[in-house]
Parts: C-alpha cells; sequence; structure tokens
DNA sequence: CATATTTACGAAAACGGTTTCGTGTTGATA
DNA sequence: TATCAACACGAAACCGTTTTCGTAAATATG
C-alpha cells in the first residue's frame, strides 16, 4: 500500500524546504531552473497531487457545492441535479447532495452541517414541510453568514437570494388555454394543496385562462390530492365517475397516467373523449400509452442557470447584495393526449 | 454579515488559551466547571460550530463517501443512490456525487480529484465505456492507495474489493422459467450489447432457461440494440414483424414499454398473444398500459448494502484485505403484461 | 575593492482545529 | 515546614498547504 506522499516527503527526501518545493511544483521564477526540474521530475514519478483538503483550509474555498433537493427519486430534480453537475464539473467543482425527503428537520440539519466548512454555496428546492411551515430562518442565516444561495422552482418570497423558476402559471395558463381552443368546455384540474408553491401557481394558471374566456371556475372540477408523488385511494375514480370532464390539466405526469387509465377504464376515448395535460414532460409523459402531452419544466436548463448563478456569486466577493430571478418558459410538448 | 466564530475567537475574547477553549468545549474533565461553563455558554451564544474543513485535516478523515455513477437520470441509480444517502446520512456521512456519463475518462477524472483527500471511500457503478475498454487500472491504485471501494450493480472480476450486485442471470432465469410455464414457446430476448455486464448476465439466464427445456437458442429471437436508454430507430418494429413471438423478455424497462406499444400496434394483444417481461421495474413498469411484470432489483437496498458495507471498511482500520460480494436476489413484480 | 543588487532558498506564520506534555498553583500529607 | 499529588491551564506540535519575508551567497556596479 503506497501512501499519498506530501510536500514534506519530497522535501526530506530532496533535502529541500517545503517552500521550496511549494514553490517549485508551482513553477515560481523564484526557484533556479535546475532545482525546479529536480523537484518536479520527483512529484510526477511519486505521482504527487496536491491534498484538496489542506487546500481547502488555506483558501477558505473548498470548491463543493451543496445541493439540498426534496427526493432523488424523481425525474425532474435528478434533471436539475444533472445540469448542476455538468456546469459545476466544467467549472472544477463537485457537488455534495443531501436529501431533504420532504421534512422541514432534514432541510435545516443537512443545511448546518454543510454550512460549517463543507461547501462554498447551496442550491436547494424547498421541502414541502418547509413551505407548509413557512419557516426560513436557516436560509436567512446562511445569508447572515453570507453563503451564497440560489433557490430553484420551490422557491419562496420571503428570502432574497438569487432564484430560477419556471412560470408555471403560465405554463398552465397556455395548457388551458390549448385546450379551450380544442373545443373544450369542461376542463377539470388535478392539483396538491396551495402551500405547495408550483402547485399553487398552476392552478392560478387554470384560474386565468378560464377566466379570461369568462367560463365560471366549477369547484367540482378541481380535484386536490395530498402526496404529490403517489396516488393512493380512489379519489381519482370517483372523481371521474361523478363528473362530466372533457379535458384534464395535471400538476404531475403521474397524476395525468393515472388519471389517463381511469379515464380509459370508464370508456374515455383519449383524446377523442377527453383530453389530458400533465407538468413535468418525464419518462412516463414519452413512454405511456397513449403518450401524454406535458408540460416542459426545463430542468437540465434550470440546472445549469442555477450553477452558473452560484458560482458566480461565489467567486465575486463582491459583497453589493444583487439578487436575480430567473424565469424559464415552460414549452408545451404536444403528444397523442390532446387534438393537435 | 456575522462572520463565523472560531476558538480563536472564544479564546481572545474569554482571555483563556484556544486548547483551554477547545478542552472545554469537549468537556473535558482537565477543564474547571467555572471555565467550562463560562467557554460553553459563550460558545452556544456565538453559535459556535467547529469548521469540518479543519477537522478532517487534522484527522485525516472528510465523512464524506464519493459515489461514482454512470447516469443520475435513471430509476436504477437514483434508487440505489437514496439507499446510500439515508444509510451514509444515519453514520454522518455525507455523499459527493459524480456522474461518469458512461465515459471511461470522466470516470478516471472523477476519481481522481475525489480521491486527494475529499472522500474517505468510493462507491461506483463502471461506465459502459470503462466495460468496453475493460481498463481498471484506476481503480486498481485507488486500492493500492488504501481507499476503500465498493463496485455496485456494474462490476468486474478484474479488481478486488467489496461488490454488490442482483443475481442477474437468475432473475432472467426464473423470469424466463415463468414464460415457458406459461406455455410460451418462442421468447424473444431484447438486449444490449455483451460487453454491459449486466446484460450479458441476464442473457445468460435466458440461455440457460432455455437449455433446460431442451429449446434450441434461436438467433431470430435475439435482438441486441445499441443503447442501453434508448429506442430510437426501429429495429424492433423489423423484429416483432419478421418474427413469431409470444413471449419477450427485455433486459429493462425502456425496451419493454417500447415493444409493448409497437406490439399493440401490430395487432398482439397483451398477455394474450404476446407477454412481456422487463427489467428494472421503475415507475414505467407501475404505470404503463399495461402494466409491466418486471425483476425487481432492490435498488435501495443494495445502496443501502453498499453504504454499509464501505462505512465499515472506512471506521475499521483494519488492514488485512477481506473482501465480500453480496448478491441480492431479484424479485418478479408480476402485473398485467404477463398471465399469472 | 567596497557596495548594491540579484538570485535562490528557508523560516515561519497562517488556515482551524486536536492533543500531548509541561508547569505554576493549590491543598493534603508526613 | 518540606514534599507531593491533584488541579487547571497554556505552549506547542501537528495535519498539508500557501505565502510573506528575511537572508546568505553570487553577481553586478561604481
Amino acid at each position: 500500500m503506497k501512501q499519498k506522499i506530501t510536500l514534506k516527503h519530497i522535501a526530506r527526501e530532496l533535502e529541500v524546504s517545503i517552500s521550496t518545493v511549494s514553490k517549485a511544483l508551482k513553477n515560481s521564477e523564484e526557484i533556479s531552473r535546475d532545482t525546479k526540474e529536480k523537484i518536479q521530475a520527483f512529484a510526477k514519478l511519486y505521482n504527487y497531487k496536491p491534498n484538496n483538503i489542506a487546500i481547502s483550509l488555506k483558501n477558505k474555498r473548498t470548491k463543493n457545492i451543496g445541493v439540498i433537493i426534496p427526493d432523488i427519486v424523481h425525474h425532474f430534480f435528478t434533471t436539475v441535479f444533472r445540469g448542476i453537475e455538468k456546469f459545476a464539473n466544467t467549472k472544477g467543482y463537485n457537488v455534495i447532495v443531501c436529501v431533504s425527503d420532504e421534512s422541514f428537520d432534514k432541510e435545516v440539519i443537512n443545511m448546518e452541517i454543510l454550512a460549517n466548512g463543507s461547501v462554498d454555496g447551496f442550491i436547494m428546492s424547498l421541502s414541502s414541510e418547509t413551505q407548509l411551515k413557512n419557516d426560513y430562518n436557516h436560509l436567512k442565516e446562511l445569508i447572515e453568514q453570507g453563503i451564497p444561495l440560489v433557490l430553484f422552482d420551490r422557491v419562496t418570497d420571503a428570502v432574497e437570494c438569487d432564484k430560477v423558476l419556471i412560470n408555471d402559471k403560465d405554463g398552465a395558463y397556455r395548457a388551458v388555454k390549448k385546450l379551450l381552443e380544442n373545443g373544450r368546455k369542461k376542463i377539470a384540474l388535478v392539483a396538491t394543496d396551495d402551500y405547495l408553491s408550483v402547485s399553487k401557481n398552476r392552478s392560478d394558471g387554470y384560474f386565468q385562462a378560464l377566466k379570461e374566456q369568462n367560463i365560471k371556475i366549477d369547484k367540482n372540477l378541481i380535484l386536490r390530492l395530498p402526496s404529490m408523488n403517489s396516488v393512493e385511494g380512489n379519489e381519482m375514480e370517483e372523481f371521474f365517475k361523478n363528473e362530466k370532464i372533457d379535458a384534464v390539466l395535471c400538476v404531475n405526469e403521474i397524476y395525468a397516467i393515472h388519471g389517463m387509465r381511469i379515464a380509459q377504464r370508464l370508456g374515455y376515448k383519449i383524446p377523442e373523449d377527453i383530453e389530458f395535460i400533465g407538468f413535468t414532460d418525464g419518462i412516463l409523459s414519452k413512454f405511456s400509452n397513449p403518450t401524454l402531452t406535458s408540460v416542459a419544466q426545463h430542468g437540465e436548463k434550470m440546472g445549469e442557470i442555477a450553477a452558473e448563478m452560484l458560482i458566480e456569486k461565489i467567486e465575486i466577493e463582491n459583497d453589493v447584495e444583487t439578487y436575480r430571478t430567473e424565469i424559464l418558459e415552460p414549452t408545451i410538448m404536444e403528444r397523442e393526449s390532446t387534438n393537435n
């Protein structure tokens, strides 16, 4: 087992000082050609690589960024993560991921651990519990300490920092408008509780589109489900049985796919009798039967932008506090579940 | 902006030495009650938290583990990752993720960067390019340096280390056996090239099951596709048109879902005319139409075990080199695409 | 030849902790 | 009263770097 070699080892072996070795390896003008060559050759031979931790301690820069997301087994978040990771890598940063699991406490604790020197900044999307509690002190403290933070997708107005999000409201608005243009009259909305910012924004877009056409909001056409990523229970089945519906906007893929199956079982033909549009545009939308028209959130792009914003903040040691909010426009990916 | 407080600050403020502060905060017997209380109160007031980097440098332990996976936007890998992250967290470890993107070079470079002190050990699944090149020197060097490594899923016999995998061969074997029991005669296999260890193992299971029934392998019933995660091109359509097939085993979900759609378009009824079994048991299997019978790989469990193995190796400073290989048994999740 | 200037290197501080060891003070013991 | 152990604390080394500053020797200048 050959241990990692350090400057000290090289110095001892070559009978020079540690500082000389350090300078020689950085090709400093201070050191003579001969000495530099000797040291560099030796370092190469023994495959010397500086210790990241020591450098971090010295520079007070870890070249790590912390990513805190509610869930990793979720297409959208992994997509954003890919964007973050790719961009960060090109800039020489590594990514430490923590999963809050939609829990406020985990979010706080993960953040505190990483904030003690492990990362240079954070990119995060709020857990649902955090949005429900509406408590953002952990984020405010971060900012107090001068640690850069970028929020994406699930953001809040309560904290001032850089943000990246998609225009959820507009995405929903355009989706509903499309359904209206296709002649649909009874457009349902399947959403979650409003404390989740994205669900609220999407609902707002739905309302706006209907209002513009002077269509009265029918509460019976709105179904609110408890959990974002599961469809236990048969609320949806009851919903479809009880209401005459000719189109559905769902705030995520799962609801939409599940809804389509139920509709099909109940004898609806898609898209002839009923059209579906979902959000997320993940793998399910592309492979479902029929394929699902879906509002694409451009997760990877979002991740890239978030990483770019964060790294900019990290590297510009400018303490003028100026924050940006980037809003991406969603794209409606038209597939078989709507008439195009 | 209130900066993080250090031992030095506390020491200066309270007019004691740094060592006294350090000891007091660890409740050392060496320090008097009075002094300890004073220091602890002060530390609490100013929310003192030790700097992780400094501790890492001192202990030569980062409490970070490196995870290198080929792809993050992939249900199986994210599932494994969740298992790793959960277990690691309970043990006080954080996880740095790097995505090799199926590239040998990225795998090597990511590993080298993290190996210079950033992590205490690695959990990884080989990139396809690495498996194709069959070059594992970067892994061997790791082990030479005494850095623990656990391989999962895509592993190799060429390096000695801890490994976790599922019994792919047996999974495929049982799947095919089930199809045979259901009376199927012309069972097709849709796989990728054999250099991917998992695809090869699954193919082997397919062969074994057929051989046991003295069924001759029909090359025309085997389709090999180039990419693991896409189904561009119409090879599959040609395949289904040209061959009489009454059952299909696919080495992943995507192939299976795609295959089912094509079969349906060609007028097959599933499972009456043709049965399908896939691997991965991800979200697609659960939500496809019909739902897909699938070989579950227990990714989360795999991640947990990998993390457990790694942390054990990290924390036991025993240099007796003894490696384990854990083989998980897959479970066949029966759904609508087969007769049960 | 005396002085000024390079040249080439080393000592030491610093980053923020932990830990070993040394030591002045106190109170107990003989 | 002399001796000694216990107590409470500080100095300093260490982890592996970087970087500033000091300086001896070599060379250049007048």
